[in-house]
DNA sequence: CTCAATCTTGACAAAAAAGTAATGATTTGC
DNA sequence: GCAAATCATTACTTTTTTGTCAAGATTGAG
């Protein structure tokens, strides 16, 4: 249950142009210097991000990137279900095992737990924007903040019976 | 965001041998065989989780696998922690860039959604031991039930302000 | 119109993860 | 003590994921 290098970069890919003033854009090579990736990992990515979107892209000298929407619109759930390849509905179909019939369908205790954590993942990436995550370390901590105080009560919520 | 197959199968494999009898243990074939998967595969697996300490094993015949406790006192953060090969305190070590000084330290506003998502992993996760894995999958669903009502009303919460 | 800067796209290569195979060690039953 | 059943361990193969390369397409400048 990890965060997978495509989503890692992607996601900060889009922060870098979340970063930018009104008129400006970033080109491939800005964004590989800036995240020290290769400029051709960063195109593949920001092709990515542009077909599902997030971005608009200008070609031609002076071109560049820039988001599509304002960073105050974009939610990182959104963001993570393009660059996480699969979706989670095809989990079970997606099953490599050896059995006809495949042990992930029809009754078994696993299969919630899955689907759960799944979503609530999404729920917690839901709540959080592009421009939350624009500035320091300490700042976008105190958002996730909310996040931790709310779960740690869920946690003797849950205890209590 | 999701869930690798180790850590899936090995969880699997683990459920398995919550749902024996006190006096009941499984082999490598039997476990290989109830969820689909190879025998060597199975064999990996149980020696990773025989490694960490949550199940016994006994060799010759009549041998075969136990849970080391109770199914109720083992948590799935535990599991997960085993299985998921790699701890979220060494992500920024594993860096892979180009850059002399990692892009991933100091001051960014990646990290805190990286650390903090795993945080929230790890709290849901700390509330599912395996006992409550045993059964149905509509038991099973009951008990995520209350954590995404959590959930629901978090994300309602942080929209207020 | 032509050139340089830029994005686009698909094929390919490298690395990591998953899964398999083979050999060795331990235990039980006879 | 020997053979069969079982787990343990390491090396290897396959598959998936990442990352790179190279050729193409589009745009703007002069």
């Amino acid at each position: 249950m990890k965060i997978s290098a495509q989503e890692e970069y992607g996601l900060r890919c889009l922060v870098q142009l979340a970063t930018l003033e009104a008129s400006e854009s970033l080109t491939l090579p800005q964004i590989a210097e800036r995240e020290g990736i290769s400029q051709a990992n960063a195109g593949k990515l920001m092709w990515l991000l542009n077909k599902a979107g997030f971005v608009q892209a200008t070609r031609g000298t002076k071109g560049g990137y820039v988001l599509s929407r304002p960073a105050s619109e974009i939610h990182l759930n959104e963001v993570i279900k393009i660059l996480d390849a699969d979706e989670i509905g095809n989990h079970c179909e997606s099953y490599t095992g050896v059995l006809d019939s495949c042990v992930h369908k029809g009754d078994c205790g696993i299969r919630p737990v899955i689907v759960g954590l799944h979503e609530i993942v999404q729920e917690a990436l839901s709540q959080i924007t592009l421009a939350q995550l624009v500035g320091d370390e300490a700042k976008v901590d105190a958002t996730f903040h909310q996040i931790k105080k709310f779960e740690r009560k869920l946690g003797q919520e849950n205890l209590r019976h």
